[in-house]
Order: structure tokens, then sequence, then C-alpha cells
DNA sequence: GCCCCTAACTAAATCGATACAGAATCGTTC
DNA sequence: GAACGATTCTGTATCGATTTAGTTAGGGGC
């Protein structure tokens, strides 16, 4: 209502003939001061529509904000579209909420490209699948030690939260290749050192094993392969960039365009979005699925599981991730390395 | 990395003999020193890993954050779930990262109970179908004057972006009456000013016309009702207090469950999550829709749309909402109420 | 060589609170 | 009534930056 210039703590006190200790007080400790004298502030601040102490100055004097970010890889926009980090973020946001926190959104392209330091104003920081190539190798050592979570994928000196994704792809890759396809093919997500939305070929450099979810689940995967006697090195793999249905449909279109002696007969997809994203398109050329083309995923969201062929893929916990990140960043869980298990669902797009 | 003693602005000021105004401009205006000196400051900040000015301090100063924050009316995870309160949020967070902006999210509930004030970090919020009631009334004359836009609500001397409501309402009742139904009934969302799952009463005390959406929405039911010959006194309406499946399915099935003769055979539902669940239960009891029952919905989100049949019902652009709502806060949209359009969607559960 | 103007830099006030150490007040107890 | 401890309250340094007004240095014109 009022747009006057805002009263501040210190006017307040001025006014009742107090000292700005105890107006400090009659709000934030209740028991420093008598039942009275606070009262009496408390009524004056009501008067004067006094809003309570601002939390910029607050937060500069104490060191705390209540503040915990999310550090996203994508865009914002992507993030609350994407399944997976939409639960993650609703693992997070329940945890926080229960705590009094709350809960900024920072995309880590934005991140990059701004004023340094802008975002310090939070108390800590759970960084999600950023890649640890961008600047984030630049970036990082402007956060504190212990205010920072990263969560499908590893940081040196930061505790990390992930699902088993190298047995997980191994058991849904062992599972599909029980079938014995003739052609399997492998659809990653981000993979690649550089970016590349198309077929990768031998010399384009991956990203390492130890520090990315996705390369952990190629592992997975070709040691699935090998034990079915296939060469993984002669086994085509195609990578993409944003898992979206946008992004992820002109490669998935050029594999299913192949001839029929070299379109692949089972794809192996890093993500439920890829998967989906094959099986409409398949469905959209006619294949069937599973007798032309099996098709494996890996996140369990549920779109997948309501039409009819369900997916075959694992599921993971995303929402649990986000609620251990929040729990280890408040400090009410242990600060160190979780795997979280995963489960396999049998779907019928590779029974 | 180091966890030491952050260095601040002005321990680097000293570090290097020059003032705290220049290092001040060297991260701030690189206009208003020599690139020689910036350069010189640049470099010794990397070297002691100072992180740029601390952005607590900054925005006490400066009186502003860069942090829009959205208040949602439900908590946080809630309404990261709801496919219509993301959509408002991903308009929204496409605004403001374009703009160099971050989000914070808000839950009404604990903003409630917070200390006061404790919510004032942020620029400028966004209100999101927070009840008129609640505190909101008490709380909201902490904020400023300009600071403030509300999303589908009415608040005193506060901008508002809405849809058209009540005539897209009458559209889809009036479409779904022209098939005659011999007993429409209605279910509300959280339409009662006391709360209440189950069926609205004679006696019961609804919300006012002129400030929440679901009572336009309902006005617009009971007028097509009485165009077509109705007594809209005599239509029985009920009420659900949380958009969710596990809240909707109990009231849902009570009505489901009435003998034949009065059980309605149209069920006009304030959202989609409600006829959609109204359309799972009735297909578990082997009711056949549209012949049985004809369901409409309203919000158009896209599982309505996925699955057979498709939900009858109004599409509303949740996504634009967020936008203007956005570049009205960061003033780049005129302040003023905002109408958007909506599309009746002609799906099979009310052909 | 002198004056003046601009560019480069600095000193110090300020943003709005919190929290410490210490002063005043009060009621007990001996 | 003096001594004492607990309670209540105050004065002031501090958090880490930004910003205004002002000072110094440098350069061009005559």
């Amino acid at each position: 209502m009022s747009s006057s210039p805002r009263i501040t703590l210190k006017e307040l006190a001025v006014e009742l003939g107090v000292s700005t200790a105890s107006v400090s007080n009659a709000f934030n400790r209740p028991d420093q001061l008598s039942p009275k004298l606070r009262e009496r502030i408390l009524n004056e601040a009501k008067r004067l529509g006094y809003r309570g102490p601002d939390a910029k100055a607050r937060s500069l004097r104490t060191g705390r904000s209540r503040i915990i970010a999310v550090v996203l890889a994508e865009s914002l926009t992507y993030s609350i579209n994407d399944a997976v980090a939409s639960e993650l973020l609703s693992g997070v946001a329940e945890v926080l909420d229960a705590h009094g926190h709350t809960l900024l959104l920072l995309s880590g392209r934005q991140h990059a490209s701004q004023v340094p330091g802008s975002s310090s104003i939070a108390d800590g920081y759970i960084v999600y699948g950023l890649m640890p190539s961008l600047m984030m190798l630049d970036e990082l050592p402007r956060l504190g030690e212990r205010q920072l979570v990263a969560v499908d994928f590893d940081l040196e000196g930061y505790p990390a939260v992930h699902v088993d994704n190298e047995p997980a792809s191994y058991a849904v890759a062992r599972h599909a290749l029980s079938a014995r396809p003739k052609r399997p093919g492998i659809i990653n997500l981000r993979l690649t050192k550089h970016p590349c939305n198309a077929r990768i070929g031998p010399d384009q450099e991956l990203l390492p094993a130890d520090r990315t979810i996705t390369r952990s689940r190629l592992v997975g995967f070709h040691r699935a392969l090998e034990e079915q006697g296939f060469d993984p090195a002669t086994v085509p793999m195609w990578n993409i960039e944003e898992n979206t249905f946008e992004v992820c449909a002109p490669v998935i279109g050029e594999i299913l365009d192949l001839p029929d002696d070299e379109r692949p007969d089972l794809l192996l997809c890093m993500s439920d979005r890829i998967a989906l994203t094959v099986l409409t398109l398949a469905e959209q050329r006619g294949l069937r699925v599973p007798e032309d083309l099996r098709i494996t995923g890996f996140d369990g969201i549920a779109e997948g599981q309501y039409r009819a062929p369900r997916l075959t893929t694992v599921r993971q916990d995303s929402v649990e991730k986000g609620r251990i990140a929040a729990r280890m960043i408040l400090g009410l869980a242990p600060r160190e390395d979780r795997q979280l298990p995963t489960e396999l669902i049998f779907g019928e797009t590779c029974p």
C-alpha cells in the first residue's frame, strides 16, 4: 500500500525511544526483552507499516540468507519442463520448504556469462548435471568449500549424488541383448567433449568416464555388448545435445531412415525422452516395435509408462536425489558421495 | 577450493594499494578507470581468489538483487509438479533468464508462517493464485507498490494477469449442454471460503466473484445453465481443495458411486486434473464416456490430449501468462490488468 | 609557461540490519 | 541495607560493498 519511503529499524527505534538492539530482538529473539516492550515495539511497527528487518541487510550481517540455489545445466525453461529435472527440483523443494529455506533457480548458461559472483547470495549450491567442461572450472573456485553438492556428475572435492549408472545401464543392455538383436546401436546424451548432434565418428573425443554420468552409462552398455560378443568399437553411436524432442528428432530421423540392412534393430537410449522420440518417429514410419526395432530408455519418467507400448527402461528416483542433495547442503545429512539404487522396468518396447 | 576466510574487496584494494572505489569500478564500470589498472586489479583478484563483489553487500547497497520471486499458493513441490503452475514458471523463467534475473520460489504457505519480511530480498513478486483470504491481507502491505503482479486472482492496487475465465467457462458449458444432458453437475476448485473437500451445501459461503478465477468460472457455468433452462441453485456442486489426484479421488469416487438416477451425466470440472481424475475413475467403474458421462475440463494440459478419449476443455496459455507477468515486474510491459484469450478444445469426453 | 579541461583515481558516507560487551534495573537473601 | 545475580536494555562496531564529491595528474591550446 504505502509506497512512501520505507521506514527502517533505526527510525522505528528512534520513534519509540529504544535502542536498535531492542527492536532487532523484538523480531528475532523474544526471550531477550520483556514481553511488554516487545509488544510495544511490534504495535508501533505495525502502526508505522514497518515490514520487519530488511532481508538484504540481515543477510549481509549474518552471512546467511536461507536461500539455496540450484544451478541447472540447461536453461530454466528447459529444466522446469523436463520431467527428470523437475523431479529433482521437487525433491529439493520438499526438504527446503520443510526447513524454512527458499529455492533460487540459476541456469548454468546464464551463470557463465553473467557478472562473476552475481550468484553468491545463496547459502549453498546444488549443481545439477553441469558439464565439467564449460566455465565451471573457472567459476567454481568462487564458491566456498562446504556449500556445494554435485548431482549427476562429479566434482573434485565436493560430494556427489548419483544413481548407479554403470550397473543400471549394463542391466538394461544385457536384458535387451538377450533377445539377440543383429544390429544394436546407441544413442548418447551429451557425451562428446565438443557439441555434436549427429553420429559419433571414431575420432570424436568423449567426456571422461569418471566425471559424467552419460559416460558411465556408455561403459555399462559396452560391458554388456562385449559380454554378448559384440565389439563395442563397431557398434554405431549417435550423440544428442539436448534432451528435447526438437533436438532429438532430426538425428533419430536419420537413423530410422537408414536402409533396412543398416538400420539398428535395437537402440539403447540414454534417456526416456530420446527413447520416446524414437518410438514416436518409428511408429510414424510404420516400423513395428519391438519386432523391427527394440528400444530401451533411461530415467523411468511417467510419460513412458502411460502410453502403449510402455518403455523398457531403468527407473531412477530423481525426487530422492533432490532430497538427499538438499539435506546435505543443509547439513542434515553427511556430506559424502551417495549412489542410489535403480530399478529395471520391463516394458513392451523391449520385452 | 580455498575455504580460507574469504577475501573482500577492501582487502584486495589494500593489497593493490588502490582505493576500494577503483576495485569496485574494475568489476562494475570498466569505463571509469584505465584499462591498465583494471587489468592489474582483475589479475590480482584472480590470483588471490577474490570471487567478485559479494552479492549480499551489493544488494544492500544498491537496493537491487536481480532476483524476482514467484509466490505460489501451494507447496513448492506441488507447484513444480503441477502442469499449469510449471508452465507459468517456465514463462516467467524465460523472460527473467533473458534479462539476467534469477527466479526465487516461495510457497504461500510457508510465507505465511515465517518471520515477516523474510522474503523481501527479491526485487519483485509475482503472486500466483493466492487466495485473497489467508494471511495475504496482513502480509502484502509489506511489499512496496510497484513490485507486485498478481496472476489468476485480483488484488486491489496491483495489476493482474488472467485469462477470460467467465466467457471461457460459459463457452465450454454451453457446448456441453448442447447435448442436452439430464443431470449436470459441477466440480469446483478451491471455491469455498472455508476448506471443503466434499459436496457444497446451500449454506456454504463462496469466495467473492470479483477476486478469484474459480468463482468467475462458476459464473460462466451458471450463465450457460440458466440459458438452457436449468436453475443453477439446483445443480449439484462439489468442491476440491487441492488440484491433485490424491485429493480429488475420494470426492469424485463418491460422485460416481451415486445411484444411477442421481449420478450426474455431465460433469463440468474447473481443471483438467479434476477432469482426468473423473475420467480415470469412471473408466475403472465401467462407465462409458461420453455415453454415460460427459466430462469437460479447464486448462488444456498436454496430458489431457495424449490419451484417448481426449479431454474436451479450454486451453489457456499459462506460459504466456508467466511471460507477461515477468515483463510487467521487470518494467518491460505496462503495469495494467491483462486478460488473455482462451481456446475451446473439442475432445471426445464431451463431443 | 600558464590556464583550463578531461581523465583517472581516492576518501568517506552510506545501505539496514545484528551482536557483542557493558550499563541500568530489579528482586532476593542474609 | 548491602551484596549479589539475573534480567532487561543500550551503545557501537561491523558485515562488504557502491557512490558522490572532490583531488591529482596529464595534455592541448595559445
